[in-house]
DNA sequence: ATTTGTGTGTGCGGTAACGCACAAAGCGAA
DNA sequence: TTCGCTTTGTGCGTTACCGCACACACAAAT
């Protein structure tokens, strides 16, 4: 029944009852997701909602001279246009592809729609947004008073977290743009990784090789947004009785 | 007909259609916040919602090794217990009041049950929220990005905007927490704004003399919240046909 | 195998903020 | 007034990160 390419994919899309999946379910447009897309220019007003199955999006702020940082990541746990919902319509973020993959779409209006139907998808998608809430205080706190080797590793781990294998396709300046730090930054921090055995990488590639070590490694922000995250989320899930999705 | 002391100080409920206003008014609570006082503990569970009318709260984040830094604040602007409504009932962040005054309590039933009619407070609650994010992102942004002078500059215009006055009590120690700095960092950057005749300040005052001054050597960060935050909230007020109780 | 382009490594000097230690000064209480 | 506590000022050495410049190295295409 399940196809290679299907909503559920999505662990919100997958946590609707069925009355409500199904009347949504006809309107979702499969998008692929190319490297670098951008899906929200800052500002921009939203069309659409984007609920990623394989892709992986950063929510970016870039500033007047033209560096930029991440606010927070959304992969198949989430859905990007918030705002939408919450009733702002936009924000001064920009929503970039990280990890090409693809998502489902859906129109801003009929996503409003269900919304205000009040019912589970409501409960979910606010849920939800409180969990990113707790990401990007989390950013805020690690950005001020952790080190980029630190920094580094909860990145890897969030971002592995949202993928089904441990290989991510990432070049080290890519990084230090989500980061908002120096490419060298990333070079010496990675390297220090490699060293340990945590990672190995190649021009534009990264394997986890040991995701306990870098466990060990990370700052308390990576367990403060996972736990939350699941706390927000995974007993919604249950209540449903839905099969988990999950991939990492 | 206004007494000195009355929930419309708060922009949120002011902004209310009469209606949803009479619903709530009857259980809205007087509560004095004193400096210091610790409203919400860190995934502690919520009992109440807070509507602060002079009080300014900040929310903050404890690190394991004990130190701190602000994710946002909150004043008669908003309100503090978003988690409540947004589902989670608690968050990993603590509410502690900054700057002394008072508030509105509100049971935390009665505001999910008005929540839950989706009238305009569900629509303020949310678009509030909106605005909220906006600060913590801003806040995420210019931790990474920003010279500790530049953020001093960014918390006094916010601060200020929040209060009647333009004489904040507050000592440097305590901004420095609040920032995540050290406090001779704090020393340094009031020092250069007090000679360049910004502010001046006397053991645990300050006074902003030159706002203008201010603005000129904030980061963009300033303006994105503050922008962001009256296209959100100003024009479901004006809608309404409130008289602006704004004190900034 | 050689070329080509894009990643990655490394080595500077420069700087902003840190951590610590202690001196100076303001303000209230006795 | 004097004491005593809190707040603010200053002066270190130390560190992490920045910005720039350029060398090196990999993988794919010729």
């Amino acid at each position: 029944m399940d196809s290679l390419r299907n909503p559920n994919q999505n662990h919100l899309l997958a946590s609707l009852p069925t009355a409500e999946f199904e009347r949504i379910a006809p309107h979702l447009e499969l998008v692929t997701m190319p490297l670098g897309h951008v899906l929200y220019e800052s500002s921009g007003k939203l069309q659409h909602v984007y609920f990623p199955a394989t892709a992986i999006v950063s929510m970016h702020y870039v500033m007047e001279n033209g560096s930029s940082s991440e606010i927070a990541g959304v992969g198949n746990e989430g859905v990007l246009g918030v705002s939408l919902f919450m009733g702002g319509n936009t924000t001064p973020s920009r929503a970039i592809v990280q990890t090409a993959g693809h998502g489902y779409m859906l129109k801003a209006g009929l996503l409003k729609e269900e919304f205000n139907r009040g019912g589970l998808l409501q409960h979910l998608l606010l849920r939800y947004t409180q969990a990113l809430i707790t990401q990007i205080s989390q950013t805020a706190v690690c950005n001020r008073h952790h080190a980029v080797e630190q920094q580094l590793c909860r990145w890897l781990l969030l971002t592995l977290d949202r993928l089904p294998t441990n290989e991510l396709t990432m070049t080290q300046e890519l990084i230090a743009s989500m980061l908002g730090v120096r490419r060298e930054g990333i070079t010496e921090a990675a390297g220090h990784l490699q060293q340990a055995g945590c990672i190995r990488y190649r021009r534009g590639h990264i394997s986890v090789l040991d995701r306990k070590g870098l466990e060990a490694r990370v700052c308390e922000c990576y367990a403060v947004v996972k736990k939350e995250h699941d706390r927000l989320l995974n007993d919604v899930r249950n209540r449903q009785g839905v099969p988990s999705t999950s991939h990492g």
